[in-house]
DNA sequence: ATCTGTCATGTA
DNA sequence: ACATGACAGATA
């Protein structure tokens, strides 16, 4: 039997199958989408995924077909749909089937090769050999040896020619070892193997650790080893003690990894909904059901209870004998939500999946939604990528978040994987925000997708207004603090009558960098064309680009002035100013810094839930849908710099950013209030009330600026080590686009411009520029066969490398 | 991507 | 003569 294969490594001239035959013993493994190691090339033997069983290929004489050598049966697979999934990937995003595949399949599960070498009993005869070929011999005498541990300190390339010499006159003999990164899990467990009773008493009074252990081993005689150690707060030597003596074994187990639900806050209760939600909840699923609309978008003000729909969806949809894909911006952010769908369906239903689980917990998660084990899957946006054909539902919460668009190739975004998977299925797909994108809202509008309306707070409370503060006039009156007067008044009155405010500010527009008050000179990378962020907690300044790192001298280098110091308003530094302006306050922070550590979010959290956090200061992350009731007040430290970004969406961005940051107060019994400090309080995005009225002026600015949703966004970065390399490839580059694509007359739908030094015109040493496309959606798919084939061009060009972003939101 | 073989260049 | 680096070619 033949089969065709897709080999996992990424690279543009493997990026086709090869075919394969299968031995007898094989064969019943044998299906799309099955896991397999064959030999390739001189690389040894590597996972690859089956695509056609059997092979449709057409094989010309003279190759010879090689044999499989292993076909998994783990669990571990992908089905005909997925395949199409990814095949749909692939067109979209042009990627390779390589990484389109992988997306299905969890980290760590590819079959890592080691090469072992030993020496060979034979003569050496009368053969002489070089020095590096008896250095390696010298170190191959005690045994085999991995390639990594042979003679570490010869140069690679020489190693790797010696050791071949070796091999081809046989003086060596290479074999290979497998292993892979995950597995499944054993755990140890304690098993009560003697006499406890009459051990314990032979044990000196004063050593109370192993009385304790002994003890709770005659109540509990098999316990798993590491959960005791630590509920009994004794160190692993005591248990090794017994161990030793024979009073108890130690034993292997099989463990499902699982990871943790935060408690959630509030109990089980029956949700009704309130006659909006019914209604909603009514409107979809009577469309779905009677095959009028497959795809909606609710668009519900913060707090409108759209998580309450959510929830009624996935019970209808559980009940119909389907599973429910849950996807949200950033889990590990947002673990109220979770606690909330745990208490209602059960943890034991749920699979978790976010970027802070271990490769381990992914791995069984990704086998028990593949089993069936689990009707609900909640995640990040990989979670799209479920394991199960029975999914009958995606629901993509905030689905305006940026975080649904992956920045890494493929560069797909979650909506359309999801769209794409529901339409393949007879599922349906619902997206939820209080502030959709245009692209999405143009689209609901157009009837692409059903529109509907949340505009009621689930409580009474009607959303909070923004008051808006005009720092300029601020400044006149003298007030150079970072808190205009009004914020600094009603956080007073915020910590006199015991409610909570939030402090957000955007970090990202004001990172602060380092410079000289005389002169004006900043701190720059050396590798990149960007200023040195800084660092207080290491009194250092990094390069958010590179890994450049350096010290922050005393003076100006440039002037020696001794005014050279860090600006820019960061949330340490805010805290710190916050400390000296409330020092009766307890302030917590919330950013990059303070949660990285696993369980650090959930613990600043429960701290605000349990209201001993007077102020929260917090980046985008305290905008990620918290709630928490008794938070009164939220601050906006001057977001202004949100709007200066180079991004198309920068308004849109603003707006989303205030309005959810401004949906965190008064989610409580009381009406929240919301401050927003700005030097530019006339732009649109932040004086406009209604998001229609917002949308309606950001839509004609799309419109007669050629920008999404009217228009692609197409932005082809070149890099070489030279600026002119790269200018010499960009200029050819356009130069061919421009003549294959207005041949076929789509000057008018088409806009192509210019090759251009990019914006960041250097990073990490290698220097950028870029070429800008927008194209009309009619001529999408032409443009999308022209830059394939220009990729097909650079495989041939060594000196400067290609990379497309085919929906381009910032163009660095 | 990764490995291998070839060719030109450097070096004691 | 041999180490070293740059580069082309193949992967079933």
């Amino acid at each position: 039997m033949l089969i065709d294969v897709i080999v996992l490594r990424n690279a543009q001239p493997i990026d086709r199958t090869f075919t394969y035959e299968v031995p007898e013993n094989f064969i019943s493994r044998m299906y799309p989408g099955a896991r397999v190691l064959v030999p390739f090339g001189a690389a040894g033997l590597i996972d690859a995924v089956v695509i056609h069983a059997p092979s449709i290929n057409t094989i010309d004489d003279d190759i010879k077909i090689k044999k499989i050598h292993y076909a998994f049966d783990d669990g571990l697979y992908l089905t005909q749909k997925d395949l199409e999934t990814a095949d749909y990937i692939r067109r979209e995003t042009l990627c390779t089937y390589s990484e389109a595949i992988s997306l299905f399949l969890p980290a760590g599960t590819a079959v890592k090769q080691i090469k072992n070498y030993a020496i060979n009993d034979k003569a050496f005869g009368d053969t002489v050999l070089k020095k590096n070929e008896i250095a390696i011999l010298e170190s191959l005498k005690n045994g085999s040896c991995s390639h990594e541990s042979i003679c570490p300190d010869l140069k690679e390339a020489a190693k790797t020619l010696a050791i071949n010499r070796l091999l081809a006159m046989g003086f060596i003999e290479l074999t290979y070892d497998y292993e892979q990164n995950v597995k499944d899990r054993t755990v140890e467990w304690i098993v009560a193997d003697g006499d406890l009773i009459s051990h314990l008493k032979q044990i000196p009074e004063h050593h109370h650790a192993k009385i304790k252990l002994l003890k709770y081993l005659i109540e509990q005689p098999v316990v798993k080893r590491l959960a005791l150690q630590d509920a009994l707060k004794i160190s692993k030597n005591v248990v090794d003690g017994f161990v030793q003596s024979g009073v108890i074994k130690i034993v292997e187990k099989d463990d499902i990894r699982m990871p943790l639900f935060m408690k959630a806050n509030e109990s089980k209760r029956d949700v009704i909904l309130n006659t909006a939600q019914k209604n909603i909840y009514d409107t979809i699923i009577h469309d779905y059901q009677n095959k009028l609309e497959n795809d909606f978008l609710i668009h519900g003000v913060t707090g409108s209870g759209k998580t309450e729909v959510y929830a009624e969806l996935i019970e209808t949809v559980i009940k119909w004998g389907k599973k429910v894909i849950l996807v949200v911006p950033e889990i590990s952010l947002t673990p109220q939500i979770v606690a909330r769908f745990a208490s209602r369906f059960g943890e034991a239903r749920i699979a978790l999946i976010h970027s802070k689980i271990s490769q381990g917990e992914r791995y069984d998660q990704w086998k028990g939604i593949r089993s069936g084990k689990y009707d609900i899957i909640i995640g990040a946006r990989s979670a799209v990528f479920a394991p199960s054909d029975d999914v009958g539902l995606i629901i993509i919460d905030e689905c305006h978040e940026t975080a649904f668009r992956s920045e890494k190739r493929p560069k797909y975004h979650t909506y359309d994987v999801a769209k794409f998977r529901m339409s393949r299925v007879g599922g349906f797909v619902v997206s939820g925000s209080a502030t959709p994108s245009i692209v999405d809202y143009h689209s609901a509008l157009q009837g692409n997708r059903k529109l509907l309306k949340l505009e009621q707070r689930h409580n009474t409370l009607s959303v909070p207004e923004i008051q808006i503060i005009d720092m300029r006039e601020e400044l006149v009156q003298g007030n150079k603090s970072i808190l205009s007067r009004q914020l600094h008044e009603a956080i007073t009155k915020r910590l006199a009558d015991k409610e909570q405010t939030i402090i957000f500010l955007n970090r990202k527009g004001h990172s602060t960098f380092v410079s000289c008050r005389s002169c004006g000179f900043t701190l720059a990378c050396p590798n990149c064309d960007v200023t040195l962020t800084y660092f207080k907690g290491e009194k250092s300044v990094k390069c958010n680009y590179c890994s450049y790192e350096t010290f922050v001298p005393k003076l100006c280098p440039k002037c020696t002035s001794k005014y050279f110091k860090y600006f820019g308003v960061g949330t340490e530094k805010v805290e710190e100013s916050l400390k000296s302006l409330f020092p009766n306050a307890n302030i917590a922070r919330m950013d990059r810094t303070t949660t990285s550590k696993k369980g650090s979010i959930e613990r600043i959290i429960s701290d605000v839930e349990a209201e001993e956090t007077d102020i929260l200061i917090g980046t985008q992350m305290v905008a990620k849908g918290f709630d928490f009731k008794n938070v009164s007040l939220i601050g906006i430290l001057s977001a202004d710099l949100l709007l200066n970004l180079p991004q198309f969406q920068a308004s849109e961005r603003a707006y989303q950013l205030f309005n959810q940051v401004a949906g965190r107060a008064g989610r409580g019994a009381k009406t929240g209030e919301v401050i927003l400090q700005t030097y530019i309080p006339d732009h649109y995005a932040i004086n406009q009330r209604s998001y229609e009225t917002f949308y309606s002026h950001e839509i004609r600015y799309r419109e007669a600026l050629k920008y999404p949703p009217f228009y692609h966004m197409v932005n082809l970065i070149f890099t070489a080590k030279t600026s002119d390399e790269a200018g010499r490839y960009a200029q050819k580059s356009y130069l061919y686009l421009t003549s294959k694509l207005l041949k076929k007359g789509l000057q008018n739908e088409l806009e192509i411009f210019h090759a251009n030094p990019a914006l960041l015109k250097k990073i990490d040493n290698v220097y950028r520029w870029q070429v800008i496309i927008k194209a009309k959606p009619a001529a999408f798919d032409a443009l999308k066969m022209a830059l394939k084939t220009l990729e097909e061009k650079f495989l041939e060009v060594k000196t400067c490398k290609i990379s497309m972003d085919l929906d381009a939101s910032n163009i660095l």
